[in-house]
RNA sequence: UCCGGGGUCGUCUAAGGGCAGGACAACGGACUUUGGAUCCGUGAAUGGUGGUUCGAAUCCACCCCCCGGAACCA
């Protein structure tokens, strides 16, 4: 049954349809198996997988489609296998592995027992292979790759047939058998499905099953000189299985004819059906693997996980958070356009999850002196402060005041407008949870830069709040200088400057070499300001003992995320997660 | 040009012949000891043309536009 012979209008569909808005995220996808279930094909069984392969690390797209394959089996009682789909010896490595499983747990997923690798397949998939040649439906070309490829055709031409395409059976088996050992170098033979040169579809015109490889493999060594395609291994790992619904991104349209010739031809026990959704796509960043090594090798980047990177490692370095992850992918939702995703969705959810359950505590990024000058020298007291505006639950903290304190250099405007609620000369500003001061004296240097502010505080104004109820707009962050901790902050922004730094004209015929070379493009759109390093900043005492991963709101700057790196000083250094909306800062621009 | 997909507010996504809805973004207001958070409000869409129908985003026809496909990658 085809997607579109789909009984989905009967009467029993459409009364359970009712029932449906109050289910999770109602995507075709999510729909599709309902129904399935429902009618009981797949023996009414649900078995999803999610199928990396181990050539790089996980970003935010592949969280899209491990949300989607775990989470459906999930909601529908089924199971999600973790699949390492490692037939190419060539691209990858056990510490893409390793980092692959560390990502999927800390997304929040668990696969149980069910962790495969298609090499655990490598045996019966070869056995297939020998079965298909001996049904002469697959044989050995000796071709070399360019006649292969110029056999091909193209859009335009057909394909012609190999001159091995009818060679004995016997033959061609002595030559797999030959290749399997070692016997033949790469490039000199290929096993071919053989189905139609002369297919309008490109694919089915003789597709390659194995191709030969000296490589050693990470986990089945050298034991294998072949190493099955991806066509002819991955629905036949899924058969294995017992895969129901093989979920994949649209560039695997084209393959899903392939995809079934494959099982009709094996014929195994199971039978998978290949179901495609688009890719995510999002705005000021590059999701695909092939770029982000290129970041990485290149040196554009720190690392798989720089927290600039859309990496699942980079995000959780950046100070993410699994939840604002999974409601970010379940807020996109799943569909076959494809299309990019603006990044404020992403930014509104760690936004939102963060507010919720990040502590406060106040940190001065860019120091400027204060000095009070009627609060008495050497005498130390301790502000009450909420630790959450309005979660009681997060308790108080102890916030030591005196004569000397730092406040964001920001937030000082010689000559302020009118609209100004911050510190400027002569007037008054309430210090987040302390009291209200005034500024009396800008001191500068020689060089004409303000070095200090000399201030008058209210002492009745204890708390936050003056006696006689005038009201006091701006509200700064502050910290003592005698107690501050000194920390390195790093601010990130945007990896690019582009909303779509992939973008590139497109030309069909130009050579492989000169495509790759233009694919280099993307990366004139860096944006050369996506890491700002700021030393000397002041940090409140309680943020001493903050441990490596430890997420907090400066007031009125953002979330920060203690890094596991200390700066060359050895101080502590904090990552900004994301920056407050900042709704001065977007009227200032005006 | 051949094959396979896809076109709904700026963006993502609902509506499966019966009021085009939500979220993000934008804009405006209220409130505020974070110019934060919260609350309220405003603007904003069915690619085009014809057809079927009482009624079309939805069904039909033609056209237009976008994406993918000619790797011994996945």
């Amino acid at each position: 049954m085809t997607p579109n012979d789909r009984p989905s209008d009967t009467p029993q569909a459409a009364g359970e349809d009712a029932a449906r808005p109050d289910r999770g995220p109602g995507n075709f996808i999510d729909e599709r198996v309902a129904d399935d279930l429902r009618a009981g094909r797949h023996g009414g069984r649900l078995v999803t997988r999610f199928p990396p392969e181990p050539n790089g690390f996980l970003h935010i797209g592949h969280a899209k489609s491990i949300c989607l394959n775990f989470g459906l089996a999930e909601r529908h009682g089924g199971v999600c296998n973790l699949r390492f789909d490692d037939t190419n010896p060539e691209a990858e490595e056990a510490r893409y592995v390793d980092a692959i499983r560390r990502d999927v747990r800390w997304l929040g997923f668990d696969w149980g027992e069910r962790e495969h690798f298609a090499s655990d397949y490598f045996e019966q998939l070869y056995a297939w292979a020998v079965a298909l040649v001996r049904a002469g439906r697959a044989y050995v070309d000796s071709q070399r790759p360019e006649a292969i490829r110029e056999g091909r055709g193209d859009f335009h031409r057909p394909g012609v047939e190999s001159p091995y395409r009818d060679r004995p059976v016997e033959e061609s088996l002595a030559l797999l058998e030959q290749m399997r050992r070692g016997a033949l170098d790469p490039g000199e033979a290929v096993l071919r499905a053989k189905i139609d040169m002369r297919s309008t579809d490109l694919k089915l015109r003789d597709p390659l099953m194995y191709r030969i490889r000296k490589a050693a493999h990470h986990r089945t060594g050298t034991a294998w000189s072949i190493y099955p395609m991806y066509d002819f291994a991955h629905g036949l790992s899924d058969a294995i299985e017992g895969v129901t619904h093989s979920l994949c991104t649209l560039e695997f349209q084209n393959h899903r004819p392939l995809y079934e010739w494959f099982i009709d031809a094996v014929g195994p026990a199971h039978r998978p059906e290949q179901i495609e959704f688009a890719r995510l796509n999002l705005s000021y960043t590059v999701l695909s693997k092939r770029k982000l090594q290129r970041l990485v090798d290149g040196g554009y980047v720190e690392g798989w996980d720089d927290p600039r990177l859309p990496t699942l490692a980079g995000l959780r370095r950046r100070g993410y958070t699994p939840e604002a992850i999974r409601a970010f992918c379940d807020r996109i939702g799943v569909s076959k356009r494809d299309g990019v995703v603006d990044v404020t969705l992403l930014e509104h959810a760690i936004r939102e999850d963060l507010n919720d359950r990040s502590p406060r505590a106040m940190a001065v990024l860019r120091p400027l002196r204060l000095v009070i000058d009627n609060y008495p020298d050497g005498e130390v007291e301790h502000f009450e402060v909420p630790n959450h505006p309005t979660e009681p639950a997060f308790g108080v903290r102890e916030v030591p005041f005196s004569r000397v304190l730092y406040v964001e250099r920001d937030d000082f405007m010689e000559d302020a407008p009118k609209n100004w609620w911050r510190l400027a000369p002569g007037r008054e500003v309430r210090l987040r949870g302390a009291c209200l001061v005034r500024c009396t004296e800008v001191v500068k240097d020689a060089a004409g830069e303000v070095v200090e502010l000399r201030c008058t505080w209210d002492p009745a104004s204890r708390g936050g709040m003056p006696a006689d109820g005038r009201k006091v707009r701006g509200t700064l962050h502050w910290v003592s200088a005698a107690h501050a901790i000194p920390a390195e902050v790093r601010l990130y922004d945007r990896l690019f400057d582009v909303p779509n730094p992939s973008a590139t004209e497109d030309d069909r015929d130009e050579p492989r070499a000169e495509a790759a070379a233009r694919d280099d493009a993307f990366l004139t759109h860096l944006n050369q300001a996506s890491l700002e390093v700021l030393e000397g900043c002041r940090l409140e005492p309680s943020l001493g003992d903050a441990p490596v991963g430890h997420r907090v709101q400066f007031e009125r700057l953002g979330y920060f995320c203690r890094d596991e790196a200390s700066s060359s000083g050895g101080q502590a250094v904090w990552n900004r997660t994301i920056a407050l909306k900042d709704s001065w800062g977007k009227q200032a621009e005006r």
